[in-house]
DNA sequence: ACCTCGTGAGGTTTT
DNA sequence: CTCACGAGGT
């Protein structure tokens, strides 16, 4: 086969040790991938292996994505069957869709329509937990019980074992909310992370018959990440191997950085205890990075106690030494490396190259500065991680809607969304239902039909709660393809008879492995804004406080109306949620406010409506768009197309750059404030700076800031270098410039010129305005001002060249910068117009650029003091 | 019942 | 700075 001969010595062996166990610890871009991939399709051209008889499980939807693609470009169309390449959660979330029954005792346990919770949902179930115990949660925060109950779990440990093994009061509590957490996940047939893989565990462990199925299905394992694997991940893989132990694990555990979550290194340690003939082959060789990059690496991880050792080379000599560049504060820091990555793409360009750079943090709050800065050098980024698409409050609440469809039992879900949008289901009303459900121990949808059935609210709160009942019943019936005979028999009828339908379109399809594609969104941006209004308000309009069902729709419905289909059609996903958009009034209310924000809103619903399309495609049905939803994760977002990419180290594992940025090498930030007390720890944080470093293939920069702000107006606090600075050898290192003695005015007045809007004009001289009457120059801007210090960073030549080239191939803004020029600046006198207050006259203005207040006398609303960024003010 | 505003507290990393 | 929560007003 001709595709061995591009690999060496020991990755040909690691590709052809077929059969019995093999453990291959993979060095940071020593062509792990490259192995795995060609791994498979050894086995499936060479080998002879059933291509559906391979399982590889991976971290990340994307990392599975596109191993499955790199797989089918060497294998081709010369095999129907496809591996299966999945991360651990879908995987283990597509063997309990499919058997979890077989845990059921006495009929009683999870079903396979389970929902997933997520660490949102979690909060939300320790939260009145500790209500309900009369717990403050001052003194024990959620986060913390939920970080130990998932330390439990993980250690296969009960809320018994919790409690008769505390010493202290707070175990104590953690065991109780652990007990109280349990019973409500099962009452809401809810698993959440944890569990999707512990019973995974339980089931393999348990169910001989179900063991066995696995085993038979699939002969052939490979696992990446392995030093990322907790305990219940290695079982559930050892469980699989069963007997014939073919089983391969990649790792390196010199990028072991998932402790925290469980991550076990024994698990490197003890694959070769449980499989004694394990054959362990080790790739050294690195055909990423320059020697220079990777001494420097080693060197950092070198100091690690806690490590085997081995010894990664390259044959790319030299290169360049690595930057340091250490910023007087945090704004410079990003300043610097927009500057110089928008230098650096630029050279390349010219050479031809389409070159790629990323910013790499510690903490995810690091971002905004190096957005804002790149934002000025109007350079394009992507963020991955921060805020998802999926935790965004409008899906979340479309989310949930379609949970309590699938389960109504999701009492989280239904929480989230019985009042949203308002509908009179008050606190008060919320609080019998919530008590029902304690007596009787009901779900809260359970407690909820016992209060309409023995009317314990008035009339009129009844009534709200019976239209909420009709709404998910209709958008039930919808999903099973029962919504035109509920038209038929229950227009009259106050008990509808379908709460436990088994409808179709919730019906899981067959497993249907090796289909991992990531959850994008980008290939379905043609869907055009009219279709989706119109859709929507396509529907007939209809108050809440009629009985829906009393409007019929069009008997030609599926024609005009989307949504309604032939009976006894299911609809899909795209449509349900389409309807409840419509029918709670979700987009109305979104209109009416018609607020830039809620505008937005209205596009994320369009997105998750192609989302849910885009799944339909793919065959999928309800609850498998909810996986979806449910397992993507932050790294997945990533998109290698983009030029500039800022990302935390934690999600920059696996991927590669020509030019890195290391940002923010401060004692406190990285290594982490929480980790210093801790050796363990603070040696998982030198990973981290190893695994970052180990990223750059051509340039790698470093940088810090002398003084940094903690949280917004707080003075800058001085840092102090961080330890894994000296830990790199200074003869590799090279001193990009440090502006020591620039003060804050002059860099503000320098770097605010490149807003490029007319209005700045005033900007610089109002900010040495506000230096002189304040008075209070920060901390470190000791004025001992030598007005450029040569090459640095802020010297005159430097910023001749920071406006020559704007204008320039790089600089030009591609990303929508918020539209500034014309609405800003109005000073006193000036008309105005505000999209809730109406026209008005402004009064007065202080400050100025982003900062700028002004005061404004509404025709309607009297004085209003507005933050003019965000007042969205116009010219009448 | 719901909205708005003020206060206080708070920051790792994420499947 | 940004979230969550409680007090007040409509």
């Amino acid at each position: 086969m001709d595709f061995l001969s591009k690999l060496n010595p020991q990755q040909r062996e690691a590709v052809e040790t077929v059969d019995g166990p093999v453990l291959i610890l993979a060095g940071a871009g020593s062509g792990k991938t490259r192995v795995i991939t060609y791994r498979i399709a050894y086995l499936i051209e060479n080998a002879g292996v059933p291509a559906d008889s391979i399982l590889a499980v991976t971290f990340t939807n994307k990392a599975a994505s596109e191993m499955a693609e790199r797989v089918n470009h060497l294998v081709g169309a010369r095999t129907l069957a496809k591996p299966a390449i999945s991360t651990f959660h879908s995987f283990c979330v597509r063997v309990l869709r499919r058997d979890i029954q077989a845990l059921q005792v006495n009929g009683k346990g999870y079903s396979k329509d389970f929902v997933i919770y997520d660490e949102a949902d979690q909060q939300a179930i320790v939260k009145a937990a500790l209500r309900r115990l009369g717990v403050d949660d001052k003194k024990i925060t959620p986060r913390s019980i939920l970080s130990h109950i998932s330390w439990a779990k993980n250690h296969m440990l009960d809320p018994e074992d919790v409690y008769l093994n505390s010493n202290d009061p707070k175990t104590e509590k953690v065991a109780q909310v652990y007990q109280i957490y349990r019973q409500e996940l099962a009452k809401a047939n809810a698993l959440d992370f944890d569990d999707l893989l512990l019973e995974t565990v339980r089931l393999l462990k348990l169910s001989e018959e179900t063991r066995e199925k696995y085993q038979r299905r699939y002969h052939y394992l490979l696992v990446d990440e392995y030093q990322d694997t907790n305990r219940p991940q290695y079982e559930v893989m050892k469980y699989l191997a069963g007997k014939r132990h073919n089983i391969c694990a990649v790792g390196d555990e010199d990028q072991s950085i998932y402790s925290w979550r469980g991550a076990d290194i024994r698990n490197i340690l003890e694959f070769e205890q449980d499989f004694p003939e394990a054959k362990i082959i080790r790739l050294e060789q690195n055909y990423r990075s320059t020697q220079t990059i990777l001494e420097g690496a080693s060197a950092v991880v070198r100091n690690n106690l806690k490590r085997k050792g081995k010894n990664l080379w390259t044959d790319r000599q030299g290169g360049s030494k690595i930057g340091y560049y250490e910023a007087p504060d945090g704004e410079n820091e990003a300043l610097f490396a927009a500057d110089y990555i928008s230098k650096f793409l630029q050279k390349r360009a010219e050479e031809g190259d389409n070159s790629k750079a990323a910013i790499l943090y510690r903490t995810n709050s690091q971002s905004r500065l190096f957005e804002e800065a790149l934002r000025r050098y109007g350079l394009q980024y992507h963020v991955v991680g921060g805020f998802s698409f999926y935790e965004r409050a409008e899906i979340k609440d479309m989310i949930s809607y379609l949970k309590l469809i699938l389960n109504v039992d999701d009492s989280i879900a239904l929480q989230r969304v019985i009042n949203t949008p308002p509908r009179g289901i008050g606190k008060t009303s919320m609080e019998t239902v919530e008590r029902i459900a304690l007596e009787t121990g009901k779900s809260l949808y359970g407690a909820l039909e016992e209060v309409i059935e023995r009317q314990l609210l008035p009339s009129r709160a009844c009534l709200a709660l019976r239209n909420f009942r009709e709404l998910i019943q209709d958008a039930q019936a919808m999903a099973g393809g029962t919504y035109a005979d509920r038209l038929s028999n229950t227009v009259n009828s106050a008990k509808a008879p379908d709460k436990n339908l088994p409808p179709a379109a919730i019906e899981i399809p067959e497993v249907e492995v090796g289909d991992q594609h990531g959850f994008g969104f980008e290939g379905s941006i043609d869907f055009s804004p009219e279709s989706m209004s119109d859709d929507a308000t396509d529907f007939a309009p209809e108050s809440l406080e009629e009985v829906p069902v009393s409007d019929e729709p069009p008997a030609e419905g599926e024609e005009r109306v989307e949504g309604f289909r032939a009976p006894g059609d299911a609809a899909n996903v795209g449509e349900i949620i389409k309807f409840l958009l419509d029918r709670t009034g979700y987009i109305k209310q979104l209109e009416t406010e018609d607020t830039p924000e809620a505008l937005s809103r209205i596009e994320n619903l369009k997105e998750l409506v192609n989302a849910a399309m885009d799944s339909r495609d793919r065959g999928e049905g309800l609850g498998e768009f909810l996986d979806h939803a449910a397992l993507v994760s932050d790294t997945d977002q990533y998109e290698a197309a983009q030029q500039i990419t800022l990302m935390t180290l934690h999600s920059a594992k696996g991927l590669e750059f020509p030019l890195v940025f290391l940002v923010g090498l401060e004692e406190g930030l990285f290594p982490h404030s929480r980790t210093l007390l801790a050796p363990d720890d603070i040696e998982e944080e030198r990973r981290l700076c190893y695994v970052g470093m180990t990223r750059a293939m051509d340039t790698l920069n470093i940088s810090r800031a002398r003084y940094r702000r903690r949280w917004g107006t707080d003075m800058p606090e001085p840092s102090t270098p961080s330890r894994f600075l000296e830990e790199i050898p200074p003869q590799l290192m090279e001193d990009l410039g440090s502006p020591g003695g620039t003060t804050r005015r002059e860099r503000v007045g320098m770097y605010d010129r490149g807003g490029a809007n007319d209005d700045y004009t005033s900007t610089h001289y109002d900010y040495e305005n506000e230096d002189q009457s304040g008075g209070r120059a920060p901390a470190y801007s000791k004025p001992k001002k030598p007005a450029y210090v040569g090459s640095s960073y802020n010297s005159i030549d430097n910023i001749a060249e920071f406006f020559a080239s704007r204008g320039k191939k790089f600089t030009r803004p591609k990303i929508d910068l918020p539209e500034q020029t014309g609405k800003r600046g109005f000073h006193a006198g000036a008309r105005v117009v505000h999209p809730k207050y109406g026209e008005g006259t402004v009064v007065r203005r202080e400050g100025d650029g982003d900062e700028a207040k002004i005061t404004v006398q509404f025709a309607r609303h009297g004085l209003k003091k507005l933050v003019e960024k965000f007042a969205q003010l116009q010219k009448p």
